[in-house]
DNA sequence: CTGAAAGCGCTTACAG
DNA sequence: CTGAAAGCGCTTACAG
C-alpha cells in the first residue's frame, strides 16, 4: 500500500542509490534526473523516505528523551511549573541543535526507556540509583539532574545544602526559633508528618536533594544551638493541598515555615490568610524554586532560585554532546520577597486559636 | 561493537527467533532455554532488542508528535502556560495508552514533521492550511487544534465566536462603551497597533480563532449600537510585556480591555497598578484562556476558560486511535472574576494623565 | 517448542 | 554522475 523509495526509482528508470540521492543529497545528482524522480515521487504521492528505515541504516534520531518517574506520569508531572521550566531548558539546547524531545515515563511498558527511539537521556526527578539501570543498558548517553550518580554518570547539580543553610539562616538572623518543613516526599506515599524527636531516622524523607537541604538546615540550626530533631516535618507531594493545613495544625507553635517546593510555600501563605494568621506578621515562609506563581503571590514569596531552566540546558547539551562523566555545579541564588519577616514577640494570638 | 541479538543468540546456541522470543514473547520459549539465552545475554552485556531494528520490522512506535511552530521554538512555546495545559491533556491521553509524547518543531530541519519517528501528528497552534501538509505528506493520522482545516481533517474546536460574544456583552452590560483589544499576533512581527478607522482590513490579526473572537465582539457590539471599527486593537504576542503599556498610551479613553490571551490581560492589570489606574474602578480587564495566574492575580481576572486540557487530551485521542476526519467542539466557560466592574462615569482622571 | 528464510525501507561504501 | 550489492537489527509467518 505505502509507496516506496523502490517504486519511486522504478517509475523513474534509475537505481534506488539514485533515488535516495534525490531526497538526501540532491547536489549528487543530475538536474535533470532528479527532476525525473521528483515527478515519479509526485505522481504516486511518495512522502520521502520513510524516518523508520533511515533510522536504522543512518543510527541517530536527533532526539533526547526526558524521562519522567512512572509513578507519577506525565501528565501530572507536567502540574509542577519547576519541571516546565526545567523543560524549557532542555528545549533551549535542542532547539539550537536540531533536536526534538520526548517526553517519556520510566515504566516498564512498551514506551519506557527501555524502548524508547532517542539518542540518550535526561533523568528530571530521581528517587535512586536503579532508576538509572535502563539508560545504563542502552548504552546511550545520559544526563542527570540533582542527583549524584558517581563519576561516571553525568549530572546537574546545585548547591542545595548551601541553599538550605542560607535560607534557615536567614530566618535566624530575624529572630525565628521554632521551625517548621515541608519537604518532597519520596515515593507515592500519603502526606503525613514526622513528628519532633531525637535521633528520628530521617533517611525515608524526600528525594536525594531533600537530604541536602535537611542537613543545610540542620547545619544552620545547630550553629545556632538549636536542634533540627525537634522541629516537625511534613511529608507531601507538591501538588498536595492538604499539607498547609495539617502543618498548621499539628504545629501551631512555629513561627517560620520553610517548605522545599514553591508550591507548598505558597499553600501555606493562602492557607495562613483564611486562618487569619498573617504573613509575615505572625508567620515567616521561605520556599524552594521561584516559579512565576512565588513572584506573583501575596505577599510575594522568599525563596531559592534552582536555576531549573540552566539545569535542563546543560543536562541536555551533555547528552546532545554525547559526553561521559561531566559534573556541572550551580549556585543557588537566595530572593528575599515580603514572606519573610521578624519573628512575633508571642505567638500567643495563634495557640489561642487552636 | 554493539552486541546484537544474533550474538546472543549464538552464544546461547539457539536460533536467532527463538533469543527475540525470549525478549519479546518469554511465553513460548521453554524455561530452560530462555534460562540459557538470558544467562548469553546477561554475559554479553545484551541491552534488549535495540529499538531501532525493531520499530522497521513492527512498524509502530507508540509516539505522537506535538507540532510546535517553527518561528518560536519548542523553549518559547513552553514559556506558554496554556500551551502547558494543552500539553497535560496530550499527556493524560498518552500515559493511559502507554505512549510518549515528541515535541518537536514545525521546521524544515531533521527534527521536524517531515522526519519526526511518531505514528501521528497533533498541532497545537497553527496558522494556515499549508502547515498540515507536511503530516498530509506523512500519510499519519493528525489532529488540529482551534483550527478548522476542513471535514477530512480531526479537529477539536472551542466556540471561541460565543465566548467572545458573552465576555463583550458582559462588558457591555456593566455599561461599557469604549473597548480596546489585545489579539495574538500571526506570524512573528513586531507588536503594533491597528488604529481605530472604517472598513479596516482586520484579516491578518491574529490566528483563525482569533477572528471568531473579533467577530464575536463585533456582533456584540452592534448589538448594542456600536461598531468594532472604532475600537483600537493591538497585535501582540502573549509574552511581550511591552504591549500593556502601549495599549494604555495610544488609548487613554478607553474604559475596558479585552485580550485575547490571559498573559497580555494580566499585563495589563499589572501595568496599570503601576500608572495607578484602579482595576476594575477605572478600567475593566477581560482575559481569554484560564491559566493558574490568571487566578492569582490581583484583583483575579475575569476571564473565558478555553478548554486546553479537555482539547489535548481529545486530540491525542483521535490520533492514538487512528480516526480521520473527526471534529469535536467545546463550549468555553465564562468566568467572572473581580477585574470587571461597572463603567467609570468619567475618564477625565487618566486622560488628564497623558 | 524451535529454526531457516524473508523482508521491514532505507543508506552507504564501492566499482564503474 | 550512476548502479549493483550489502547490510543496519529486528520480527514474523511458516514449516517442522
Amino acid at each position: 500500500m505505502a509507496v516506496r523509495l523502490i517504486d519511486v526509482a522504478r517509475a523513474a528508470n534509475v537505481s534506488r542509490s539514485t533515488a535516495s540521492n534525490v531526497f538526501t543529497n540532491p547536489e549528487r545528482v543530475r538536474p535533470q534526473l532528479r527532476a525525473q524522480v521528483e515527478a515519479a515521487a509526485k505522481a504516486l504521492g511518495y512522502a520521502g523516505p520513510d524516518p523508520k528505515g533511515r533510522l536504522l541504516r543512518a543510527g541517530k534520531v536527533n532526539a533526547v528523551g526526558v524521562v519522567v518517574p512512572g509513578q507519577w506520569g506525565v501528565a501530572d508531572t507536567l502540574r509542577s511549573p519547576v519541571f516546565v521550566q526545567f523543560l524549557q531548558g532542555v528545549a533551549k539546547a535542542c532547539d539550537k541543535a536540531g533536536a526534538s524531545i520526548v517526553l517519556l515515563p520510566d515504566a516498564p511498558g512498551i514506551s519506557g526507556v527501555a524502548s524508547a527511539v532517542v539518542d540518550g537521556f535526561i533523568f528530571g526527578r530521581i528517587g535512586q540509583m536503579e532508576q538509572l539501570q535502563g539508560a545504563r543498558r542502552r548504552k546511550l548517553p545520559f544526563a542527570v539532574v540533582d542527583f549524584n550518580a558517581g563519576p561516571e554518570v553525568n549530572a546537574v547539580l546545585i548547591d542545595a545544602h548551601a541553599g538550605a543553610k542560607a535560607a534557615v539562616k536567614h530566618l535566624l538572623d530575624l529572630g525565628h526559633r521554632r521551625f517548621g518543613f515541608i519537604s518532597f516526599i519520596r515515593g507515592s506515599g500519603p502526606t503525613h508528618l514526622i513528628a519532633p524527636g531525637p535521633g528520628r531516622d530521617l533517611s525515608k524523607v524526600g528525594l536525594q536533594i531533600d537530604q541536602e537541604k535537611l542537613r543545610g538546615a540542620a547545619e544552620a540550626l545547630e550553629e545556632a544551638g538549636l536542634s533540627l530533631d525537634s522541629m516537625p516535618i511534613l511529608n507531601a507531594q507538591p501538588w498536595d493541598d492538604s499539607a498547609a493545613g495539617l502543618i498548621l495544625d499539628e504545629a501551631p507553635q512555629v513561627t517560620a515555615i520553610f517548605a522545599f517546593s514553591a508550591m507548598q510555600a505558597i499553600a501555606v501563605i493562602r492557607e495562613a490568610k483564611q486562618r487569619e494568621i498573617r504573613v509575615p506578621a505572625d508567620l515567616s515562609v521561605v520556599g524552594y524554586n521561584d516559579i512565576p506563581a512565588a513572584a506573583q503571590c501575596n505577599p510575594p514569596l522568599t525563596t531559592l532560585d534552582s536555576q531549573p531552566v540552566e539545569k535542563g540546558r546543560i543536562a541536555a547539551e551533555f547528552v546532545l554532546a554525547g559526553e561521559r562523566g561531566r559534573q556541572q555545579y550551580l549556585a543557588p541564588r537566595f530572593i528575599v520577597r515580603q514572606s519573610t519577616g521578624p519573628a512575633p514577640l508571642s505567638t500567643l494570638r495563634r495557640t489561642l486559636r487552636v
